[in-house]
DNA sequence: TACACTTTTTACAGAACTTTTACAAGACCC
DNA sequence: GGGTCTTGTAAAAGTTCTGTAAAAAGTGTA
């Protein structure tokens, strides 16, 4: 297995420390509490989990989970993005990163940070 | 394989002992923390290591990442090879070598130096 | 229809990034 | 050294992108 300590098996199921997604049953719990997430909320938060790590594009999230093509202006995105990272509370820093003019990233919980940061997340002299 | 101890596999990667810089995923580390490059960023260093060893010429990086024909003056390539600079800390003079009125050249770590020196370093008719 | 809930749009504030400006410092040539 | 051209640097100005609140629009259901 990766360096990871989450079980992110591909075909159906997420879980960390205190995510826990099931892809097959689509629910999706927060420290055993259910996360009461709609159905958007739960195709934008899939697709980023199961992309766990890796930059998803802004271009990539409107088509898969909203059909949308390119070239169409909304802030649709952001405003699932940000409902997300409310219902994810004290954890949504951990969880969704924001990748400035090119998408979002799900980090797995206290997953080393083996790729690329935000730019805006840091110091310019590192 | 040439000289070099470093990976530099053309195709989508740079890795030498201290950088390494995936074209694919356009994700920098340095000493294994990642780099954290702005877009432009990323576009100048990348264009300068799929050079390495070579003088790429102002002309050329200012039309290549900026799209910027002859005869525009501007600063933007400066304050940009400066922010690279400081970012890449230490190692900075190692790898982005400045050739006076020419253009930049980058260096991978501890490379012999087998290719033409700065001609402000050395007699030019040498 | 009326209601509750979800999704999208709108409008603006704020953050992040890029470019320009102005000047200092360095390099080259006489 | 003096003059000229080029690059380095800091900071201001400008641009683009994201965050957020609130309203409008859409959807399902009794």
């Amino acid at each position: 297995m990766g360096p990871f300590q989450n079980t992110a098996t591909q075909e159906h199921r997420y879980h960390d420390q205190h995510l826990d997604m099931d892809f097959e049953h689509k629910t999706t719990l927060l420290d055993a509490k259910p996360l009461g997430l709609t159905r958007k909320e739960y195709d934008l938060l899939a697709l980023l989990i199961q992309n766990a790590g890796e930059v998803v594009t802004r271009e990539a999230l409107l088509l898969r989970v909203w059909g949308y093509s390119n070239q169409i202006r909304t802030r649709t995105l952001d405003v699932h993005i940000r409902r997300l990272r409310k219902k994810l509370g004290e954890h949504s820093g951990t969880y969704i990163e924001t990748i400035f003019s090119v998408g979002y990233r799900f980090q797995p919980f206290r997953a080393p940070r083996l790729v690329q940061r935000a730019p805006q997340m840091m110091a310019l002299g590192a």
